[in-house]
DNA sequence: TATTTATGAGTAAACGTTTACGCAATTATA
DNA sequence: TATAATTGCGTAAACGTTTACTCATAAATA
């Protein structure tokens, strides 16, 4: 049998009412009897029956986390930006992962909902239409990261278009012109178009056609970039390519390696996202970085401030950070 | 306002007894009565209130999962592993990251502790004597997953001093006798001491006494293998390398690289672990695999079953997967 | 000093679900 | 057919916490 509060109040030779109060710093109580109390809770072992207090308060305190299975490398950075900020205001993350299974993923989100939670956010998810049926009845407020959904949910992420931008200047400007994007998932349509268009508006701003076919590849995997090159065949009708996740790129510059080329002097590499997989390999990769921490930061403070209401769509900044994988292309120059 | 057990049982022309005995399927009840009624909580949309029924019950079905927020980049697969599991069995996984911070710790335990958990599984993770003392105390079954803990406490993991008989045996089968251990974690003191009672008996059963400077890092991070051979300096002392976790033997095989040598044959590089990591390097990594997945499953099934009582230290099995990292050294042969 | 205001704490109901117990109605057994 | 066993369901209490009210007492104000 646990101590409750019940027993502080038998000891204390108070009510229950009186040192929930006390315990909850909520209404009026004595401080010198506070004082008393709390020190009585506390050698007594006492400890708050959660499920009791959610059900009288009729809600919780616990924010519910959807990260993808097949696990992206940055859904750890993001979740270190929230708890920072979830222990800062006392709440709790209860982290689930779901794979693309409809149903699990219902009951996933169900158990969820069952708790009486204050939120969910989704890290880098595509939900399917049933699941966000469900979500969207709920009522709970909902958050993608990483990621841009319906117009519907707020989201925080990373501005894609002009980070796409971004990413084609800084190539330009080592004379590149002939530029592939290897990954446009189809799995994120948003973002993927979003950066399609960067891709193709940063081109056109240098005079720069673009060639459909160098986008290529469908899933943000490992595999697509260690296909890229037997798809393109050589020699590479391009001389950079653009990664549209870390794995990809990695597998980009293993075939590279696998092809005899010389990277980055046959070809160029950026790779989107910068995390610290990114660090460990040979040559160290160059990255255009998304502040991922900082998204799981912005999404517990913009909620305890409930500002989803004001703002739909909140952006990070983005920064190249140079390694060792694009060169000066003279040809074009 | 939710819809409530009271609400079907009012439209059923019911009491929320009969209806809460039909939903969980517990106590008699009439079997045409529960498909009307099951079919009218779903065409309500009712959703049961967990944190009421965890009140009522005195518990709940939550196991509560510790992961070290330094990401330990098996964790994904334990996770996966449980995951399968515990939705088989209608448990839940409440994950929770914590870092060195004892206070913090303290706090995570305290708010899984207040939510009548099942059930605490730590992955990987050291604590502090604090935060052991407030888990023995509070009763609920414990589990150390891939470390080895008090005795006292239940784990799953390889059994380590015989995977490290095993590394040895096969570096020694390829000629090696002059062979490091990179990586002896001071976090894990009995991980660590049963691989380097592992790795001198292993030495010692083929007649090869033990270099005590061969055993070197102290920390299982990228940082230690980049330092290794540096550390040793050229050319180095010994043929044969075990990185004691998949990020140790990148690093090694990075600052190798660096230092222009020649892998596998200026030195041969064998990996502990053997996550997805090992496939991303060029060359592949040589690794002994260990089955985190089955881990994560085992981890499940055996509190399901109850079976902690019994067996208090449960192994897995490992397996050699050769990569191109180790190469046959001639010359001792 | 008389009146108002503030303070501290108790009472009791509520949150939604589960479950021990009891009782009628039905079915099985002798 | 008389009795026993089974079935289906309702009653009511319980889980631990919170909170709207209420009320006495103490402090502040006029």
């Amino acid at each position: 049998m646990a101590i409750t509060i019940k027993d502080i109040a038998n000891k204390a030779g108070l009510s229950p009412a009186s040192v929930s109060r006390i315990l909850t710093n909520r209404g009026r109580f004595n401080e010198d009897t506070a004082i008393r109390v709390r020190e009585l809770a506390h050698s007594m072992g006492y400890l708050k029956n959660q499920s009791a207090a959610d059900l009288s308060q009729q809600k919780s305190r616990i924010i519910g986390i959807l990260v993808p299975i097949e696990h992206t490398n940055f859904a750890d950075e993001i979740i270190k930006g929230m708890q920072n900020k979830a222990h800062e205001f006392g709440y709790e993350l209860l982290i689930t992962f779901i794979d693309v299974n409809e149903s699990q993923q219902i009951q996933t989100v169900q158990s969820l909902l069952s708790r009486q939670i204050l939120a969910i956010f989704m890290l880098a998810i595509d939900m399917s239409p049933a699941v966000f049926k469900l979500l969207i009845n709920s009522k709970v407020q909902l958050l993608s990261i990483s990621n841009q959904l319906d117009s519907q949910i707020p989201s925080i992420s990373s501005d894609n278009y002009v980070m796409m931008k971004k990413i084609v200047d800084y190539l330009v400007s080592h004379g590149h012109k002939k530029i592939a994007l290897i990954g446009s998932s189809s799995q994120f349509p948003i973002v993927a178009q979003l950066r399609r268009q960067g891709f193709i508006d940063g081109l056109a701003a240098h005079g720069i056609s673009y060639n459909p076919d160098f986008i290529w590849g469908t899933t943000l995997s490992y595999q697509t970039g260690l296909e890229t090159i037997k798809h393109f065949g050589l020699p590479l009708p391009f001389t950079a390519a653009i990664g549209s996740a870390d794995i990809i790129s990695i597998g980009l510059l293993n075939s590279a390696k696998d092809a005899n080329l010389d990277i980055p002097n046959d070809l160029s590499i950026i790779s989107i996202d910068g995390t610290e997989l990114t660090q460990i390999t040979r040559p160290v990769l160059t990255t255009i970085q998304q502040n991922f921490q900082l998204m799981g930061e912005l999404a517990i403070t913009t909620l305890h401030e409930n500002k989803f209401t004001e703002e739909k769509v909140i952006f990070t900044k983005t920064k190249i950070v140079p390694g060792k994988t694009v060169a000066i292309n003279y040809e074009s120059i």
